[in-house]
DNA sequence: ATATTTGCTGACCATTTGGTTAAACCATCT
DNA sequence: AGATGGTTTAACCAAATGGTCAGCAAATAT
């Protein structure tokens, strides 16, 4: 049982808003859908945020909020490279299983409109790869791992452990498995995608 | 220059609907938009294809056939487990880079209507991990490679792939990388991930 | 108790949008 | 030349959609 007497109109329409926007996007959402979740008038929606391209945008950098962090925690934590990919695997796929549409929300509208990146470059912590590059440019020196470029290994990193999330629908058809069984192999990748990225840096 | 006099009303339309549909989707794309590119009257897209939605679906369809032969290539050829990753990682990354849209579009409209993948497996040569997941528990019987799921294994390969290009976008901010300079580091990746692959895996 | 601000709603509006229809156009056949 | 059948267009339409506005309700201040 949820408690929707006591928080305000102005969250239950981000609520709403945050769940219409990521199933159906920014063109495929309706204001009177929004409305309607929410249990309000529709012109509540613009009192509180005037438009649907503002509604959208106070949805989209909640969502942006949640990821940062995870991302940062590789790029700007200071565990050792094993505990990162080890951690990052382990918290980005926990995280995800409970918000399945997060990922291919924000590279969605992402793409639609690229323009958007530089707005959220400018705010906030926004990762950048400096630290994890200098991270890994020492490591090759102690000989920790092998010879690998940071931006290649970063971008292996986010796609093992993302992608799964994003082409859900599509592997689900090509390995024939059920919801149920799909999210075992999920489970599973927790300390897969560790193991694989490992395997394959360590000298 | 192209000749645009002597293709059909219907190929040119069903041109312009990829380029719209591609980079706004489904709802997002506008049926006067459509006809406007493919320089025809609009009511000449409702003779050809009837609705918007039978328009979608052709131009989905079009998009899905040129993409599964690739996933086929590995799921369904003779190739030698690292032949098959050698070459689809350098072959599906030429591929994308003339379309970058379509990896990002097919996702996209499968995560909105997950009950498509249904319709698609039942038709034509819906690619299947069946003889993939024999192959390799036989490889690893054989030792050559390391012990590994199937399933994981072919995530990884896609995942590794496909997903630079549905988060372009973003990844360039992260690592402050131009159109130009993200186009060289997806250009490595032709071989940098079937190393990263094979290191992986190998006893 | 009364005034004033703030929260909220129903009715309404202009525009957009997917789709239809009747008529014009044009090549081919008779 | 005239009939025929496929192709293309302009004009139109009903429904949907984002947004506005005047007023009601409820809290807060005076």
């Amino acid at each position: 049982m949820i408690k929707t007497k006591d928080i305000s109109a102005e969250e239950k329409i981000l609520n709403a808003a945050e769940h219409i926007f990521e199933n159906k996007g920014l063109s495929g959402a309706r204001m009177q859908e929004i409305a309607d979740e929410a249990k309000i008038n529709k012109s509540l929606l613009h009192y509180y945020y005037r438009s649907k391209q503002l509604l959208f945008e106070a949805v989209f950098k909640k969502a942006f909020n949640k990821l940062a962090p995870q991302i940062n925690v590789v790029l700007n934590s200071d565990q050792s490279i094993c505990d990162k990919i080890i951690n990052f695997s382990n918290n980005y796929t926990s995280f995800m299983l409970k918000h399945p549409y997060l990922p291919n929300f924000i590279l969605q509208e992402l793409n639609r409109n690229p323009d958007f990146v530089t707005e959220l470059i400018s705010v906030d912590n926004f990762p950048n790869i400096k630290n994890f590059k200098i991270q890994i440019e020492k490591a090759i020196s102690e000989g920790k791992i092998r010879q690998i470029k940071a931006e290649q290994l970063f971008i292996n990193i986010l796609a093992l452990n993302i992608f799964p999330f994003i082409a859900a629908p599509l592997i689900k058809g090509f390995v024939e498995a059920s919801d149920k069984e799909y999210k075992i192999i999920l489970e599973k990748r927790k300390t897969e995608v560790a193991d694989f990225i490992i395997k394959s840096i360590k000298l």
